[in-house]
RNA sequence: GCCGGAGUGGCGAAAUGGCAGACGCAGCGGACUCAAAAUCCGCCGGUGGCAACACCGUGAGGGUUCGAAUCCCUCUUCCGGCACCA
């Protein structure tokens, strides 16, 4: 500033009214944090609102694609808060995990130093956003005040047989050097965490029996508010399939079951085709065919998971004869039995009928290798299918053919008869089949939490007493991946007492999965530091189920089914009464770097809130991530608009500064006090219907357009009446939500009483929220060719006649044949001449 | 291959059967200033026209309708999910 401009007044006054977000913000900052205005009251007798944001893993620092995935819920809750509820939103941290492992390695220091680090620099962070939290119920899942209850709950599921422990082929990433959950593999043989290509190994596991609450995940799906793609995403992996299992008599005595959802066309299996992992193909391999099937096996073992999964139509289908035959069951026909790897163990029951005539992978199979096929769907209107003919398998509509007595029978209208006839001959019967498998928990690495249970030289597998917990993860133990479990290493962890006989007995040394710590972690919030069990169960009941989940659409079967299935269970356990963890759920988009591509720190593509913030202030970069889009579908980042939202806050500021708390009590025409009110109660409205509906750039774009219109009446007489102070503190109010730094300053300005955070959101009076006038386009064969302006609520006569009436129109139709006439009240009025 | 979502100015976008481009950015012109920044005012899809105005225009083509960015059909491009699931 100038010696000159510090001694002019004028000047002097101008700048009492200049925007300084760098003096607002952390002014209020402190003030809220002195007066503890976030403070969450579970006492209170407002009706309860809870809101809650994906955590975040601590990773270091936060970018603006976290601003935009907790700054809009956060204008969300404010909304609430002002409504009346009694809001909480609480934060945490996703502390447990690879990432933090990973890093740690990296950087050669331990995970919990590199975890603990992190956090107070993220805290900072969002506390720099003005966000509403209440950090005295933070969640750190790698506290063992957390991880305990972990442990707790993994009790109480082994209990239930809900948790066990099984041997199978299971995923591996060879990177981290861990088992991985199914729902964690991508593209059929990608890690979700690190990309690398994963393969199958036998080993024993700890799994969660989540099949065990396939059918109500599926059917809960209907109960709750959540996006279509995420509930069809959820559906698609649950995969529930009707149909009938089968049982096929092999000429060896064995009998060889399959699931099929085709048993109408049983009369057309004209072999039988097993998974080469399936346990019965040593046993029914003849001698001649041993050596072939055997070298069959040993090559799709060798196989990659992406070549064997391939769908490539250019390469044909492989398998080998076994030797052994098959009778089937509906008409005694004797079948062959191949393998091939077109058939996965891991679906139905690994042996498939093939039925070549109304699958096209059976088709195939059966064209390569010349075996029968037989038609027994004849679709209408068409000559009848030849097997030597067809050129594809039909699996359409049609009448059963070839198939003794179920010929005649309609697909797929008479499925039931058709169950009922396989039932009655004793030889299948109805089946459901999902393809949802049980959730793999334990993981090969250090930094998660400890399961609980130990193996007693005696007593075999006991599990840890409930007063021992928690079995806390020992700090000094050697971390770095070897594909071993690291606590195996740790002699003081490993070795310990049988709490059955009190004889010698090892720890088990994998750690839970992550997932496991974001099953439940929103029960923590409700009751941080309840000792007696995960959470206190009526504080919990008193808050959840969560009204607003928001987060990103990544996890939409990942966390969202672990999450879902975790509050099944501890509903059936008797911790909560509902069983939906998350009434309503809305998804960000992602937020990419300029160039389009996903923010990473190690690719150098992220972008920081804290130099924009210094440059802009906090209220600005709010404004212009909620300003950027709607917020379900995200972009590529640009700050090229933020300084328009800057531009923004500086009008409204000045606006209401100048105003201050003087005395407004002017006289002005009476029609222009009815105008202000109006738009006054307009903007109530449509800000209020915006933010409900997640439209947060049109609800910036309206408190826009209301500064607009306030700055050109700022100098005219109704800026002298109490309609405008109104006006100025409801554009203050409205605000509040989007920008809480810099309309507590302006609520302060005004003269008005701290916070303005703890005000009641303004009401609109739906008659002043009326126009008098609308102006409507008056079209002649769908041209608009004049606009006229009339009262609002106009009869469609009378806007008929008024558009009839006007210069251009008439003149225009003059002359000529009025063929139809459209007159929609409010809206337009069209003539159709000839 | 199947399922879902999207394609609108120079850019981010609005409008989900009724005036296409609200609002913002960038750009252009002007005011203020010694000057710059900031601020304020105006213009800002294309073509033609001095203008009034006319015509064209929402990925492409067709259809329904008095009227279509919006609904229907075909195609196309991009994004997401699933995928040899019997």
């Amino acid at each position: 500033m100038s010696v000159q401009s510090e001694a002019t007044p004028k000047t002097h006054e101008a700048d009492a009214h200049r925007y300084d977000h760098t003096a607002i913000e952390p002014k209020w900052r402190q003030e809220w944090n002195e007066k503890a205005i976030y403070r969450v009251d579970d006492s209170s007798d407002k009706p309860k609102w809870y809101s809650l944001t994906m955590y975040p893993y601590p990773s270091g620092v936060l970018h603006v694609g976290h601003w935009y995935a907790f700054a809009i819920p956060d204008v969300f809750a404010r909304l609430q808060r002002m409504r009346g509820y009694n809001v909480l939103f609480p934060m945490g941290f996703d502390a447990f995990g690879l990432p933090a492992e990973n890093a740690a390695i990296r950087n050669n220091i331990h995970p919990a130093t590199w975890t603990y680090d992190n956090i107070p620099q993220m805290k900072r962070q969002y506390d720099m956003m003005g966000a509403m939290i209440d950090w005295s119920r933070e969640v750190i899942t790698s506290d063992p005040d957390y991880y305990k209850w972990n442990q707790w709950i993994f009790l109480k599921m082994l209990e239930r047989g809900l948790a066990y422990r099984s041997g199978g082929a299971v995923w591996w990433c060879p990177n981290d050097q861990t088992v991985l959950a199914n729902e964690q593999v991508l593209d059929g043989s990608i890690c979700e965490r690190c990309g690398a290509e994963v393969y199958k190994r036998d080993l024993e596991q700890w799994y969660f029996r989540i099949t065990d609450y396939a059918e109500e995940l599926l059917a809960d799906l209907d109960k709750v508010d959540w996006p279509e793609r995420v509930k069809t995403m959820q559906r698609n992996w649950i995969g529930r399939s009707e149909g009938a299992r089968l049982q096929f008599e092999l000429e060896t005595g064995d009998t060889l079951e399959v699931f099929t959802t085709r048993p109408d066309t049983v009369f057309g299996a004209t072999f039988m085709v097993m998974a080469p992992e399936h346990p019965l193909v040593q046993k029914i391999t003849t001698d001649e065919q041993r050596a072939e099937v055997e070298a069959y096996i040993d090559k799709a073992r060798r196989e990659t998971e992406i070549e064997r999964q391939s769908t490539d139509e250019s390469r044909p289908k492989t398998g080998v004869f076994t030797g052994a035959y098959a009778i089937n069951p509906m008409n005694d026909q004797k079948i062959p039995v191949w393998i091939a790897d077109y058939v996965l163990m891991g679906y139905g029951t690994g042996a498939i009928m093939a039925v070549p005539s109304g699958d096209e992978r059976d088709f195939q199979f059966a064209r390569h290798f010349g075996l029968p096929i037989i038609p027994t769907i004849q679709p209408d209107g068409q000559e009848p299918l030849d097997g030597e003919t067809m050129t594809e398998a039909y699996s359409g509509p049609g009448t059963i053919v070839n198939s003794g007595p179920l010929n005649g029978l309609r697909m797929p209208e008479d499925q039931p008869k058709v169950i009922e006839w396989v039932e009655k001959q004793g030889r299948g019967k109805a089946e459901v089949t999902w393809r949802l498998r049980d959730w793999l928990i334990s993981r090969q690495r250090y930094w998660g939490t400890p399961i609980p249970v130990v193996y007693c030289d005696d007593c075999g597998m006991v599990p840890v007493p409930e007063d021992q917990l928690p079995v806390e993860l020992p700090l000094d133990a050697e971390f770095k991946p070897t594909g071993q479990s690291p606590l195996m290493t740790h002699e003081g962890f490993l070795n310990t007492t049988c709490p059955t006989c009190g004889g010698h007995a090892r720890r088990e040394t994998d750690t839970m999965d992550t997932f496991m710590d974001s099953s439940w972690y929103w029960f923590r919030y409700t009751s941080p530091n309840y000792d007696k069990a995960p959470f206190d169960p009526a504080t919990a009941a008193q808050w959840t189920p969560v009204d607003l989940y928001c987060g990103g659409i990544e996890h939409a079967i990942l966390h969202l089914l672990y999450a879902r299935f975790f509050t099944k269970v501890l509903r059936d356990i008797g911790l909560v009464d509902h069983g939906e963890p998350f009434t309503r759920l809305r998804n960000q988009g992602m937020i990419l770097s300029a160039e389009g591509v996903k923010m990473s720190k190690s690719r150098g593509t992220q972008v920081g809130p804290d130099e924009l913030v210094a440059e802009h202030g906090a209220d600005a970069l709010r404004l212009h991530l909620m300003f950027l889009g709607p917020w379900e579908q995200g972009g590529p980042w640009n700050d090229r608009g933020i300084t328009g939202m800057e531009r923004f806050i500086r009008r409204a500021f000045q606006i209401v500064s100048e105003t201050g708390d003087k005395q407004l009590d002017g006289e002005a025409p009476e029609s222009d006090v009815r105008a202000l009110r109006s738009l006054t109660h307009r903007t109530i409205r449509k800000v209020t219907e915006d933010i409900d509906d997640f439209s947060f750039n049109t609800m910036i774009a309206a408190l826009i357009e209301y500064t607009n219109e306030l700055m050109k009446l700022r100098e005219t007489p109704v800026a002298k009446t109490a309609a405008w102070r109104e006006a100025v503190e409801t554009l203050t109010l409205l605000m509040a939500p989007s920008t809480p730094y810099v309309a507590e300053e302006m609520w302060h300005r005004l003269g008005n009483e701290f916070s303005v955070h703890q005000q009641s959101w303004p009401a609109y009076d739906e008659s002043l929220a009326t126009v008098d006038t609308v102006e409507i386009p008056v079209q002649i064969n769908g041209k608009v060719r004049d606009k006229i302006v009339i009262a609002n609520g106009a009869s469609k006569e009378d806007q008929l006649a008024a558009a009839k009436a006007s210069e251009k129109i008439s003149s225009q139709i003059a002359g000529k044949t009025i063929v139809k006439e459209i007159s929609v009240p409010g809206r337009l009025v069209n003539i159709v001449v000839k």
